[in-house]
DNA sequence: CTGAAAGCGCTAACAG
DNA sequence: CTGTTAGCGCTTTCAG
């Protein structure tokens, strides 16, 4: 069996609580004795229980990161980056994959949400509603998701596209799409909304396609219906459905961006491998990992003088933090070909 | 605060022993009773504390998953697939990603180690010695490494590299390269050895290039190194190698397929999407996610009439399964043009 | 500064 | 079949 508190009490000469003390406390131990009850828990080899001490406190040094999918290339960077912001603080990140599927969500929001002291949930596919009955009293911070009940980490797509529409318009593209993703997806309301509101500002023509699942396959089964709007410029929830819809235009001899011209979302490592390379709206991801650990420690441990209130809000409502996004340039967008060369 | 066993006892007129039957050995309790008190504990929304549950019974219902890098494409299908598999089970999965840090996998082996029933390292890059000091007394398996310590998922990366150098000999290259992964990698001295191996039986000659980490930029800088060696064909560690040995041997006016044909190992999806599309040894990464955590949840849960033995090793030794591998041949090989031609 | 005692929420013998 | 009794390993009052 492992070595626990009460062997390193006995093999030191004084009381458990003594070694919990000189472990957890150590000012409260005269230096003496806590050298000597260190020397020997180093020397047999204690290593507390974590499960003991979480039942204790009720703490667990435990973050949760719960993703829709980490085989979305979206992820790995806000994922590392919460990781390692969290390791700063002493805690451990605990990652589950939801795979796009509400319930599969709010199982795990359940189950990993008592074996952590806060949850970072991105891009959450549940509605407000479910969410905020789901999480109990635990400190929740929300990505991609506004909601009153808990801090926020926002990315500003809407500026990026925007920009997206302001970049196609300038290269000549009178008829636009807007490919959106899944439903319950803050992200993908808000391309749409700002796409339709810069195209209707220009007095441009904007279709709005899907919901279209959130990966290469979808983006290449849209292409069909890409094509039938006539668009020649399109906004693509992501970059995986806008390199799936590359090849997808491809098959039924359309090119890009000498057909029509595609803008991605994100800025993946996908799109930047695929060819052509992809123009698209980059995503603050690595800032979103640190800024919604560094809210979620806040509302876990209070900078000091809070009263007595609800976890995570302060007075004035919800923290919610609005990172920017930019539009990067590539390949795949180019300017109109005249009409007669189309086809 | 939350209701407890305590509470769902008082509100039904029984013990609380009594509910912890009705709710873990139902069998144990009259069928009345038993009724009753789910009925109470539903009413009163009563969920077990995981972390109690775990100080007494010493089990978690949690699997740890570490891997290398959840950016590098190779790993999200094993995740998947061992995370799938696990809930079959009953089990959650923990997933921790040590950033290619031999000391960061050390210490989540052991922070990780402590919160769950088993843990699966995938490719670690730990020596076997340490690897089995660390793991204390937890059943672990291996995935892409042997040991005699641990039960063990493999993947026959030797047979595919050995396809892969006979396909290149087929097209006529005779100066091969491969391009090994980092230190304690057991899939890149496979590979090189097998490479070697077969690249020696066809009298061909064959460089070894690296330890070149196994990201798209360790491909790029490799190029250089490459083309020196002068080797018209060569084997990257991973897909994300070939992809970036791709692109540094562009910057240097090196075609791919033209002057040079690239082989990867994985095929993940970026191997998929890059252009020109990449020739490289599938592995079977779902397959090993399952195979994995089926061995574990056995070492966790001894079949029946088990012997006292230690954890999972079963008399004659620690479980080996190996997986087959096969060679994807796509757009980045091609026959050898004439020296004339090159460059 | 240190020891004693209580208890976190649950399970697991052991009686009845 | 059900109640009683002990803890799991740790922290945390409360005394002294």
């Amino acid at each position: 069996m492992a070595v626990t508190l009460r062997d390193v009490a006995r093999a030191s000469g004084v009381h458990v609580s003594t070694v919990s003390r000189a472990l957890s406390t150590p000012h409260l131990v005269r230096a003496e004795t806590r050298e000597r009850v260190l020397a020997v828990a180093a020397e047999l080899g204690y290593r507390p229980n974590h499960t003991a001490r979480a039942l204790t406190t009720g703490r667990t040094r435990n973050l949760g990161l719960i993703v829709a999918d980490i085989a979305n290339p979206f992820f790995p960077p806000l994922i590392k980056a919460a990781q390692s912001r969290a390791r700063l603080h002493g805690y451990q990140v605990f990652l589950a994959d939801t795979d796009e599927n509400p319930r599969a969500e709010e199982e795990l929001i359940r189950t990993l949400g008592q074996q952590v002291d806060g949850l970072v949930l991105v891009s959450p596919r549940l509605s407000n509603a479910v969410l905020s009955r789901t999480g109990g009293d635990l400190p929740v911070v929300l990505v991609n998701r506004r909601s009153r009940a808990h801090a926020t980490v926002l990315m500003d797509v809407a500026h990026g596209a925007t920009l997206a529409v302001e970049h196609l318009a300038a290269l000549g593209h009178r008829r636009l799409a807007v490919a959106t993703g899944p439903k319950g997806s803050w992200t993908g309301s808000q391309l749409r909304r700002a796409a339709e509101r810069a195209a209707a500002a220009r007095g441009l023509a904007l279709s709005v396609l899907g919901p279209v699942p959130p990966t290469e396959d979808g983006g290449t089964a849209a292409a069909g219906d890409l094509l039938r709007t006539g668009a020649t410029g399109v906004i693509a929830y992501n970059d995986l459905v806008a390199v799936g819809l590359i090849e997808g235009l491809a098959a039924r001899g359309a090119g890009v961006p000498g057909d029509v011209s595609v803008v991605g979302v994100d800025d993946s490592a996908t799109g930047r491998l695929s060819r052509p390379r992809l123009t698209t709206i980059a995503m603050p991801t690595t800032a979103a990992g640190h800024a919604a650990v560094d809210l979620l420690i806040q509302a876990i441990e209070p900078p000091d003088g809070e009263g007595g209130g609800t976890a995570g809000a302060a007075a004035g409502g919800a923290a919610e933090t609005t990172l920017g996004t930019a539009l990067i340039v590539r390949e795949s967008t180019a300017p109109l070909e005249h009409p007669a060369s189309r086809l």
